[in-house]
DNA sequence: ACGGAACCGTAACGTACGGTACTGTTCCGA
DNA sequence: TCGGAACAGTACCGTACGTTACGGTTCCGT
């Protein structure tokens, strides 16, 4: 989400501020659940009273990191051209893709670990901010294309909400909790592709047209 | 799983031991992460040298919380009677309808929390268990269904592990991880009922063998 | 009845960590 | 050149918690 909030904090940050929250990410991956102040002061070459003075507290840095890294994903603005049965195909298959090198990448999976233990306790927001930036930014992202494809005649679903609910599902199936509970699943490119490539005509099957639905794309269903 | 090491433990432990155990879930529940030695002995009345004489450490005690309760939701065992289109359909929702239950509980959703909190950590297996009492358990329990079903020329698919795993994403979607990372997402039971039943007519529309897939089915897909 | 094992309640110890205070150094503008 | 702001490095404080130790009590077998 476009939060402005979110991009002035961004965009307040200077660089040697932005160099600590690198150390901050870059602890997270490595150490897992050791991600103390004093780690990251070590880390970034800075003394814990800069933390403080920059931050405010460990919850502060912690919601930082987030904000900043969910702003680094932001990329990739699908334009919607001239819109038929192929290229809503090859854009969905790009989301697809797009969605599963992020959700298996360790910063994310290090990122949403961090976010679901905070989940746990009341305090601080950093699960909702994970689900803003995750799950309902892509959400918001894809609805365009969505709309479009109905518009174009090409797809058939009554709430967009719904049907991209139905795309999470056949795209993530169960990638993101196998890794989040520390699974060794090993997602390479071709199968990212192979993978979206499915999720896409799995997806296409339920809500394409019909006369738009090659019968060529239903092995790959399987 | 049916690990034998599970059941041993699972058999070998007293009454007693068993309440200590709900203690721990219901501080797991209610406190969320604040579930130290001391609130278990207060909660459960006993003192803090008999946890550890039971369960050595603080990861003991968790692993064998973790695998009680996965003991406890191995109910539900399908029954592979004569099978045709509505009683294979009418299974799928079953299952569906069951896995959401599990899911949406509050129970497992600190459980879950806790797995993947200590995921992080590279020590305890609490992922692991998670893993192959939620995620792999349902999957052995979904196969022989769907094997029956592809031998009885109601379904279409290569690998039974691929099937299931469209089948786990149509159900899932994005339930789990929303509320693991605390979206105050309510299922209902009426709703659990919907959404189950519309998984499963997706998951038969995709690899449904057509001449089974009743066209009334379709406005359900969507 | 007696002895010992099991167990409760609690105090105590060690450690890890969030947060603060202080000192010395660097750097920049006047 | 001078003065002060910013910051690194470190020592320090308070607290929370895992773990251990110990005195007192209950219960069971003999």
């Amino acid at each position: 989400m476009a939060d402005p909030a979110t991009d002035r904090q961004a965009e307040a940050l200077t660089p040697r501020q932005l160099a600590v929250l690198d150390a901050v990410l870059g602890l997270m991956v490595e150490k897992g659940d050791q991600l103390t102040m004093a780690a990251v002061a070590r880390r970034a070459s800075c003394s814990k009273e800069t933390l403080y003075k920059w931050f405010g507290d460990r919850d502060g840095l912690l919601t930082a990191t987030v904000q900043w890294q969910a702003s680094k994903v932001r990329a990739g603005n699908y334009d919607r051209q001239k819109l038929d049965a192929l290229s809503l195909r090859d854009s969905l298959i790009r989301f697809a893709a797009n969605w599963l090198e992020v959700i298996s990448s360790p910063t994310s999976i290090a990122l949403n670990r961090l976010a679901i233990s905070h989940a746990a306790t009341r305090e601080s927001n950093l699960g909702g901010i994970v689900l803003a930036n995750g799950r309902f930014a892509i959400g918001e992202r894809l609805r365009p294309l969505l709309e479009a494809g109905r518009e174009a005649g090409l797809l058939d679903f009554d709430d967009p909400e719904t049907a991209f609910r139905s795309f999470f599902g056949l795209v993530g199936r169960d990638v993101q909790i196998r890794l989040l509970l520390g699974d060794a699943l090993k997602l390479s490119g071709v199968e990212i592709e192979r993978d979206a490539a499915r999720a896409a005509d799995q997806f296409l099957a339920l809500h394409g047209r019909a006369e738009h639905v090659p019968q060529k794309w239903r092995p790959l269903l399987r």
